[in-house]
DNA sequence: CCATATGTTAAAAG
DNA sequence: ACTTTTAACATATG
C-alpha cells in the first residue's frame, strides 16, 4: 500500500516519537528485508546511537543518526508500516492502511521484520506482512527523481512529457518523479480526466500542468484524510463500477505492467 | 490450484 | 546505448 502520503505518513511518526532515544538493541536478523546486510551489520552500527531526524523522497524514507553514524534507510515495500511503542507500550503507527478491511488490527509476531529497542524500553519496528519491505544503512538514493509532492512545473514538464511509454508507465517509474504508486496514478490521472494509455511524449504542456496540478492536489488530499484510498476514484476500481463524475462504466487494462482502471468516457481519448 | 495485491529491480526485448 | 516491457522477488488472501 504504502505511496507517499502513507510514506509521510510514518516519516511524521517517526519524527514525533522516534528521535533522540538511545537504541539499546538492535533485531536485523531477517536477512531478506535487510539485504544485502549481514545479521549483525545494523545492530554494531547502531547501539548506542540514536535517531536525530527523519527524512523522505519519494516512497523512501531514512533517518540520521547521532554521532555522525550511518543513515537508517527504511523502504515500507508493498505492505510496510512503522510501530512505535512508548516506554509504557503505548502504539502509535505510521503509514497505516486506513480504509483496507483486509488488515488485521493485530499484526502477527511474524510479521515484524526489523525491530529497534530503545534503553527507555520502547521500539520502533518495521511490521511489514509481505515482507518486501528493506532496510540498510546509508541507502542510495541517487537514481529516485524529485519527490512528486515538490516537483516544479518546468521540471515536471521535461521529465514527464517525453518518451513513448504510456503515460500512466511514467508516472509510476520513480526516476522521473519519485512517490506515485499504483493507486495515486489512477487517481491523478482521472481527476486530470488524462487516458493512462497515452504516449507520454504526446501531451500538450497545458495538459502536464493539469495534470501537475492534480497531482499535487490528490497527494495533498491523500496526506490529509489519511492515504491514498482516501481518493475520490479508488473505491470504483472495480468491475461494474462507474465514475463517480459522469456515471460512465470504469474500465479496466494492464497498462505500465500494472492493473488500471479509468473512466471509459473521460478519460478515453485514445 | 489460480489469480490478485498499494513496490522495486534485474534481465530481456525492442 | 538507451528506453520499454516482463518476470521474479516473498507472502498473504479470496
Amino acid at each position: 500500500m504504502p505511496e507517499l502520503p502513507e510514506v509521510e505518513s510514518a516519516r511524521q511518526v517517526v519524527e514525533a516519537g522516534g528521535l533522540h532515544r538511545e537504541i539499546a538493541d538492535v533485531d536485523d536478523t531477517d536477512t531478506y528485508e535487510c539485504r544485502p546486510h549481514q545479521p549483525g551489520d545494523l545492530r554494531t552500527a547502531l547501539v548506542g546511537r540514536s535517531l536525530t531526524a527523519a527524512h523522505r523522497q519519494g516512497k523512501s524514507m531514512w533517518c540520521d543518526t547521532s554521532g555522525d553514524g550511518p543513515a537508517l534507510g527504511i523502504h515500507l515495500g508493498m505492505s510496510g508500516r512503522i510501530v512505535i511503542t512508548s516506554p509504557e507500550g503505548e502504539r502509535v503507527v505510521g503509514g497505516d492502511y486506513e480504509g483496507t478491511p483486509k488488515v488485521p488490527r493485530v499484526a502477527k509476531d511474524e510479521w515484524y521484520r526489523f525491530t529497534l529497542t530503545f534503553a527507555d524500553g520502547g521500539t520502533l519496528r518495521l511490521l511489514d506482512k509481505r515482507r518486501l519491505g528493506r532496510v540498510r544503512l546509508d541507502p542510495d538514493l541517487s537514481a529516485l527523481g524529485p519527490d512528486a509532492e515538490h516537483v516544479g512545473r518546468e521540471e515536471f514538464r521535461e521529465r514527464v512529457g517525453k518518451g513513448t511509454a504510456p503515460l500512466k508507465a511514467r508516472l509510476l517509474d520513480q526516476s522521473v518523479v519519485a512517490g506515485i504508486g499504483n493507486l495515486l496514478a489512477d487517481e491523478v490521472l482521472w481527476r486530470a480526466k488524462l487516458d493512462p494509455r497515452r504516449p507520454a511524449g504526446e501531451l500538450r504542456t497545458s495538459e502536464l500542468d493539469e495534470l501537475r496540478r492534480q497531482l499535487r492536489a490528490g497527494i495533498r488530499h491523500a496526506v490529509k484524510h489519511g492515504g491514498v484510498h482516501t481518493g475520490e476514484v479508488i473505491p470504483h476500481r472495480a468491475s461494474g463500477e462507474h465514475c463517480p463524475r459522469c456515471g460512465a462504466p470504469m474500465v479496466r487494462a494492464t497498462v505500465g505492467g500494472r492493473t488500471t482502471w479509468w473512466c471509459s468516457q473521460e478519460q478515453g481519448t485514445l
